[in-house]
DNA sequence: CTTGACTCTGTAGTCGGGTACGGGAATAGG
DNA sequence: CCTATTCCCGTACCCGACTACAGAGTCAAG
């Protein structure tokens, strides 16, 4: 039993274009192909494809879900682990970044009154300052 | 007194390149020449650059920034809020994505002993899951 | 057998925010 | 006065992850 490309887009949920470039990518395997020239996904390209989406949703970038599909075919727990740590590292920091924004631009956005000219406004004001770096 | 480009870049820590990129969004206006064609910066010039530095600090785009510029020079405050609530928002839902990415990766990355084969590893069968949409 | 949906390849465009390059002109320092 | 630095403009390129064609061939339903 094997699925057409649409087929395989449709039960993962992942446009055609974007299985096709996962391929050029390296990301799915090139399949079989029918005499047509069309592509015959075996069964478990699915596994594949959804490995790669749920790979996605955890914020891994393609270029990271390569090589964690490469370790998947024999690597060591260690790589996979250290792979994980770092993209856990980065979304930390990512985090914290967004926490200071968030932090600096909650403050202005209740100091500022909301109605009235700009001119006084707080939130101008902190962009506009001219005596700070 | 005037600045040469080179010169409100350095006072800036900007790129000759990127204010010249933020000329032609329309950021910053098209500056006096000299007569060789050169841009002369009015002092003022470092303030609106300030600006731009600052407000993308706090997270917004180039196209945000452009709208409270706008609104410096003639809006009604309320605008002004409501622009940064939005970026409130949508900086909270970021957060929300990436706390939920790290929770889950968070708790993978603590199952995987880090040793032994791929086979086994709770992330990559995490990753493979079968039986999960 | 026809029609419409699907698939093929290859190339190009999108978004955001720059960065780089090439060839020529102007300017500043020694 | 000479040379290194700066500046001009226009265009093209970078990242990541798609997305959109165009034009041709194929497959399935009625």
């Amino acid at each position: 039993m094997s699925l057409s490309i649409g087929q395989l887009a449709k039960s993962t949920d992942t446009g055609v274009e974007t299985i096709r470039f996962y391929e050029r990518r390296g990301l799915m395997p090139d399949p079989p192909r029918a005499p047509s020239g069309y592509r015959r996904y075996p069964a478990d390209a699915t596994d594949r494809l959804q490995f790669i989406r749920r790979a996605k949703r955890l914020g891994f970038t393609l270029d990271e879900i390569g090589t964690l599909l490469r370790l998947q075919d024999g690597g060591d727990r260690s790589e996979v682990k250290a792979v994980a740590q770092a993209k856990l590292a980065q979304i930390e920091a990512r985090i914290d970044d967004l926490r200071r924004m968030r932090k600096t631009l909650a403050e202005l956005e209740k100091q500022c009154s909301g109605h009235g000219p700009v001119p006084g406004c707080p939130i101008i004001e902190a962009l506009s300052d001219r005596s700070e770096a």
